[in-house]
Formats: C-alpha cells, sequence, structure tokens
DNA sequence: GGTCTAGTTGACCAAGTGATCAATAACTGA
DNA sequence: TCAGTTATTGATCACTTGGTCAACTAGACC
C-alpha cells in the first residue's frame, strides 16, 4: 500500500531479518507458507530482495527447519542435562521433553517437514540429519543409564529409534487435536519403564 | 501429443476412471501430486473434463484419502476378526496391522494429509472422522479384552488414542527410512503388554 | 556537497495451479 | 441414415509460485 521510502541496510541485518520472517512464517502458518512473496511481506520489502539474499527458496525452507528442530533438541538437551547424573531422572526429563514440552507449532512443522521432502531435497536431507540427532541424544541418555546399571537397555539406538518415533507420532496427534497431552505422558512412562525392565513407579517417582 | 480419437464413455465409467488415477497419484507420488492436470493426463483427457466430474479438487483429494484411510482400516478389521475371540490374539493382530502390515504409501499419504489439512477443510474434516474411526475400532478390541479379563484396560479410548498416535508415528518413522520395522514390532508389542498388565510373553507368543 | 558503491526495486518471465465455457463430435436411438 | 443428446475439448482466465535483471537511490565516504 504506502509507497514507504525505501531503507537501506546492511546486508547480514536485512539477512537477519528474512531469515526471521522466514522461521515466523514456518512457526505460525507451516513450511508451506515460507514463500518468496510472504517472506518479503512479512520484511516489509520487494519480493525480488528476498531470493537477493537467498539464492533459492528451498533452500531457506531447509534451513529454517534445521534451525527450529536443532533448537528444540537442544532445549530438551538443556532439560535433560539440568536434572544431574541419575539416569533414570535423565530419562524421565528426556521423555517430558519429547511429549509434554514439546510444542505444537514444532510437532506441525515436523510433519510439514516429512511432506515436503518429497519434493524439496535438501530438506528431505536436513530432516534425516536432525532426526538422527534426535535418535542419537536419546541413544545416549539410554547407553548411559545401561551402563550404569540403572536399567536395561541392551540396544540403546534401537530404543531410541523406537521411542523418538512413537513420540513424533504422539506429539503430532496432541498438536492436531487438544487436551489429551496429560495422559498421554502417563502411558509413555509406563510403556519406557516396561522396556526399561524397571518399575514403573521409578519413572513415576522422578516426574513430579 | 498424439490427437489421439476422442472417446466417449459412460458417465459412471468416466467418474471411476478419474477417481481410480487420482487415486493411484496419491499412493505413487502424495496427495500433494493429485492435481487437475496429472489426473486428467493419467486417465488419458482434457484437463477440463476432471473438472467436469470433480466439482472441486479439494473434494476429490479429501475423497481419496478417505478411501485410503478406510480401506486400510478394514484391512486390519478384517485381519483382526480372522484371529477369533481371543481378546490376546486380537490385540496382536491389532498391532501388527497397525506397524508390520502398514504400507509404506498409506504412512505417507497421512503425514501428506496431516500437512494438507492445514489447507484443506474438507481434507482436515475427512482426517479427523478416519483418525477416529481408527482409534474407535482400537478402543473396541481393548475394551472387549478388558472385559472379558484377559488384561488390564480400564481406559479403552485413551489407550487406543495413545496407541494409535504411537504406532502412525513409528509408521511414518519406517515410511521414510528403511530396515527398522522387524524390531519396531517387538518393542510395540512389549511396551503395550506391560500396559494391558499382561506379560510380554503373551503377546509374543501369539505373534507367531 | 558531490560521488560512487551496492542495497533495493519494479517490471518482467516461465511454469504451475484450479476453474469456466462455448464449441465440437461421439454415440444413441428413431 | 441421420438427427439429437451430451460427453468431451480447446481456449482462456485469474492466480500463485520462484526467479531474473536493468534501473533506481540511500547512505557512506571523500
Amino acid at each position: 500500500m504506502a509507497t514507504q521510502k525505501r531503507v537501506r541496510k546492511s546486508p547480514e541485518e536485512r539477512r537477519a531479518e528474512v531469515y526471521g520472517a522466514a522461521r515466523a512464517i514456518a512457526l505460525e502458518s507451516g513450511l508451506a507458507a515460507v514463500t518468496q512473496r510472504a517472506v518479503a511481506e512479512r520484511v516489509g520489502v520487494a519480493p525480488a530482495l528476498v531470493t537477493h539474499y537467498v539464492t533459492r527458496m528451498e533452500l531457506l525452507v531447509a534451513e529454517v527447519f534445521r534451525d527450529i528442530a536443532r533448537e528444540e533438541l537442544e532445549l530438551v538437551r538443556a532439560s535433560v542435562e539440568a536434572v544431574g547424573d541419575d539416569p533414570i531422572e535423565r530419562v524421565v526429563a528426556l521423555l517430558r521433553g519429547l511429549i509434554e514440552d514439546y510444542r505444537r507449532d514444532v510437532a506441525l512443522i515436523w510433519v510439514d517437514g516429512w511432506s515436503l521432502s518429497r519434493r524439496n531435497d535438501d530438506l528431505a536431507a536436513v530432516l534425516v540429519e536432525e532426526a538422527r540427532a534426535w535418535e542419537g541424544f536419546a541413544a545416549e541418555v539410554f547407553q548411559a543409564g545401561d551402563a550404569a546399571g540403572a536399567f536395561h537397555a541392551p540396544d540403546p539406538l534401537a530404543l531410541a529409534r523406537f521411542v523418538v518415533g512413537a513420540t513424533d507420532g504422539l506429539s503430532a496427534q496432541s498438536a492436531v487435536w487438544t487436551g489429551v497431552e496429560r495422559e498421554t505422558v502417563g502411558y509413555v512412562l509406563e510403556a519406557v519403564a516396561a522396556l526399561l525392565r524397571i518399575p514403573a513407579e521409578e519413572l513415576a517417582r522422578a516426574s513430579y
């Protein structure tokens, strides 16, 4: 509308603006909504400027996804580290991070990612990378507990894959529906306790 | 290319062709690939004919999804009925249907569905409907077993939601990666056995 | 204050989407 | 055989997408 006076910023600053807008759009409306024009409008700039900084939109989408996913992982990693060295408490923190704290928008971003990665090779590569990072972290938590003799996890990576895959599904589910997160955590704790060959109360006790 | 002689078919037959093409495209390349022109080309017909039979493309996509999902559910339902009345064997059949038999393409269709439903209201409605149907069926299986005293399932619907949500995630996971389906079934059986308060061997025994 | 670098823009293009509609022609039935 | 019904089509529209490029100008620097 307004023929606003054109402002000239440093490449770094502008790049950050473009990137931040793309990220915000992704979280609000999904990865598919991250278009050249949508980003440009949000920044308040001509569409051409977006491509000037971005080279390829597909790459921008992939990059946005990567950072959102990675940030989420680091958040969970931090909360696991925060609880200290007790293997069981670390598992509980991990599971809470996977379910309870899982933000609705982030869960939907993952779903978008899997769907879009069929047509976006850059995104597909990033997606696999980030999924492996999640698995790797979960595997570490399980492996450490097994080594310490706190529970039974002879194949930490396989267990991690299982737990991450299952909780991803649950997160997506509760992202679309609502009000079922509470009981979900209980089921997850109980199921994982069984897989770890420890009484369910052990996880439940550590969980408040 | 070829100016092939135009053929004239009955509306019912043509409608079925259009619908079948849409379905095939969805299974091969995802729901997002179900476009007017893609369907037309597959049928070997002018794009205009597709809209002539379809009214709105969004509705076609939603309808295709509904039928794919429903058929999958009926398949699993049939395999559960086929094992007879034993509650435990029925649970095993259900879980196998949710994981092992879950076809890669169908799992991806679900992911596509969740992602696309943000922009396709018809699809969103169908998706919720089909998800509820899955939950409802799983809840029946759990409820019957609980009533028969075969296992412990005081809240069958909540448990069903949990199991369906978790297995959806695992299906999507193994649809994208490969070679992990085998061990996944084992984990699922073990985890569900714990939730049902029965020894893991009970499910494992029924599973071969 | 003038100059010049380079950030920014408008005007495009090509490709793809769904959808409409008058015109065409294939088959049916008399 | 020959109309008449109607399935089918080509042409075309409106809109969205990513992307290019010469031209413009804001702001730093001398």
